[in-house]
RNA sequence: GACCCGCUGGUCAAGUGGUCAAGACGUCGCCCUCUCACGGCGGAAUCAGGGGUUCGACUCCCCUGCGGGUUACCA
């Protein structure tokens, strides 16, 4: 009885039942296949990529299912937290094509299971603290920190495990209700911890939607519920969380594994069904030959903005994330390269269990086919307002002309086998900087195969002979006799065959064009190049070359 | 230290007792070709190690090693 009556003096402004938030929270209205997952991020202002990663997973397992995704606001701890990151958070994640139903959002929240910023839930989890007092399953603890720190050090000294649990959990059994009262009284402050009923002696099994059948020894510990401010735990808000907003599946990190039978012992002392838990692997990344989990403090490319101010496109990123969430996805991929992403059946067991690298070659690679399905005006527009955001200055010059950037961009993309050079913002601009006079550079020197007086009698030549109305073929077979009367094979093979007949083949005379036009002797179709610069930027930019040979 | 999770080519991985151990990225070579890109063909490269169990182990068990995580009134 005395259970009553400590809960009555710790909690003594709560009124509310376990079953009147049973009742203001009711099972969903959902088809028995849906699922309800959440993303619980706490407020610290930074997001990665193992948040996107997760994120996803969260938004196709809702999604794909009719069920529910939503946002909830981890912010139980005020010393980590940075104003305005929640909308931070979601701005990101809306950017990278993540939309949630639920939760908190950048008007303020939405939903029947709110609030969702557990810092506005203190009196729910007060009812729950409270009704876990009345069943003698949580107790105040007066220990210090200091007092706590001494008795660790006791513990490693004699080689025990850490923690507050059994003989150690001192606030367990030697305290009376008369010296909780007289202490209370005295305000001295306190936490309140769970009083854990399992045994270190037994296993507990469960299945992890991800890594199978887990077998594990149950928790011992008398974890902490609530803090002395009366702020609850990780531990505890979560289990009260899922409950209450009837979460079906927790996808979390791998960090959290270890804590899982805390966890699952808070649902059985609450009679509640946990959700099934889908502890996802670390992102890694190779570093002097040993794998390191990705940091965000060392490894800029952990940071979600990364890609963003490079220019990465949204779909190219959650392309490359579906390809190592699920190891079938790139099957899939292969099979339906014009499906949207959401036609595939995502599950959780075929999500990876071991750490894995973070390959920036593979998203690269990821990001070239996702580009080159993506028509040349979408492209365009993605391009233009990201350079207005992150490189306002040259967006200008981009923005003169999007006619001329869509064909640009559209270059060699339309055949049965398009090109596959794009990127990421960053990469592309690069890639056809040439093509205004604000940057364009001589990148590369002209090949030393060709003499100088070539090279000048080459260009004049060509320069005489230049007609914009050519077609192609026209204006290829100039390019072959302009070749040949200088002293080059008009085709390759003719070169291979006899070496020594010619000073090199039409490939060295167009490279001297490609040099003298755009600075570099590489390039997609010069004749389209020459269609697109146009005829007045073709023949001045040969002409300062010669200049420049005279 | 203790506990937990993981370990197939350089990377991501398929595989669930019997396979010449898929595929993709990367890499190398060849072909196509005015360069680049695209595409095609081909090559090199993997079951962490050791014990069991079994007629037979990448697959099951144990040990060791390595990597990661937890061990907070952080999440």
């Amino acid at each position: 009885m005395h259970h009553e009556h400590l809960a009555d003096l710790l909690f003594p402004d709560i009124t509310k039942l376990p079953s009147d938030y049973e009742a203001l929270y009711p099972e969903r209205r959902l088809a028995p296949t849906a699922l309800v997952t959440r993303l619980g991020p706490s407020p610290t202002g930074f997001i990665h990529l193992g948040n996107l990663y997760g994120a996803l997973a969260d938004e196709r397992l809702a999604h794909q299912s009719d069920g529910v995704f939503f946002l909830r606001i981890e912010d139980t701890d005020s010393k980590r937290e940075v104003a305005g990151a929640a909308e931070a958070i979601i701005e990101a994640l809306n950017y990278f094509g993540i939309q949630f139903d639920e939760g908190v959002c950048q008007t303020g929240e939405r939903g029947d299971y709110g609030p969702y910023r557990q810092s506005d839930r203190t009196d729910i989890y007060h009812c729950f603290a409270r009704d876990l007092v009345r069943r003698g399953l949580a107790y105040p603890c007066f220990c210090s920190e200091a007092e706590l720190a001494n008795q660790r050090s006791k513990q490693e000294a004699a080689g025990d495990n850490p923690g507050y649990y059994g003989e150690w959990a001192l606030c367990r059994t030697t305290l009376s209700i008369d010296d909780i009262e007289s202490r209370l009284a005295k305000r001295q402050p306190y936490v309140l911890r769970f009083r854990s009923p399992g045994s270190a002696e037994k296993n507990f099994t469960l299945t992890d939607g991800i890594r199978g059948e887990l077998s594990m020894p149950e928790n011992i510990q008398d974890i902490v519920l609530l803090k002395q401010n009366g702020v609850p735990t990780y531990h505890f808000a979560h289990v009260v969380d899922d409950h209450l907003m009837r979460t079906t599946h927790g996808i979390r990190g791998e960090e959290w594994l270890s804590s899982l039978p805390i966890h699952i012992q808070l649902f059985q002392a609450l009679s509640w069904q946990p959700p099934v838990y889908c502890h996802t692997t670390v992102l890694m990344k190779m570093e002097d030959g040993v794998r390191r989990k990705l940091s965000k403090r060392n490894d800029p490319e952990m940071a979600l903005s990364y890609y963003r101010s490079l220019g990465y496109h949204p779909a190219a990123v959650r392309e490359y994330l579906m390809t190592i969430l699920n190891s079938n996805y790139e099957e899939w991929r292969l099979a339906n390269p014009e499906l949207p992403l959401t036609d595939f059946a995502f599950t959780t067991d075929k999500m990876s269990s071991s750490g894995m690298l973070f390959d920036i070659d593979k998203l690269n690679d990821v990001s070239k086919e996702t580009l080159a399905r993506l028509n040349d005006s979408v492209l365009c527009d993605f391009l233009l307002e990201w350079a207005g955001q992150w490189q306002p200055e040259r967006a200008n010059i981009l923005a003169a002309d999007p006619a001329k950037l869509t064909r640009i961009l559209g270059m060699d993309r339309h055949s049965e086998k398009p090109r596959k050079d794009l990127i990421y913002g960053e990469q592309i601009l690069e890639h056809i900087d040439y093509f205004y006079d604000e940057w364009f550079v001589q990148r590369d020197a002209f090949p030393e195969t060709v003499q100088e007086t070539d090279r000048l009698a080459i260009l004049e030549a060509y320069l005489a002979g230049y007609d914009q109305t050519d077609d192609r073929t026209t204006w290829f077979d100039k390019i072959r006799s302009l070749a040949e009367a200088n002293g080059f094979a008009a085709r390759p093979k003719d070169y291979k065959k006899n070496p020594d007949q010619y000073k090199g083949h039409v490939g060295d005379v167009s490279t001297v064009i490609r040099i003298a036009l755009m600075g570099r002797s590489n390039s997609p179709d010069l004749w389209e190049i020459q269609q697109i610069m146009g005829e007045d930027m073709t023949k001045r930019r040969l002409y300062s070359t010669i200049q420049l040979l005279r």
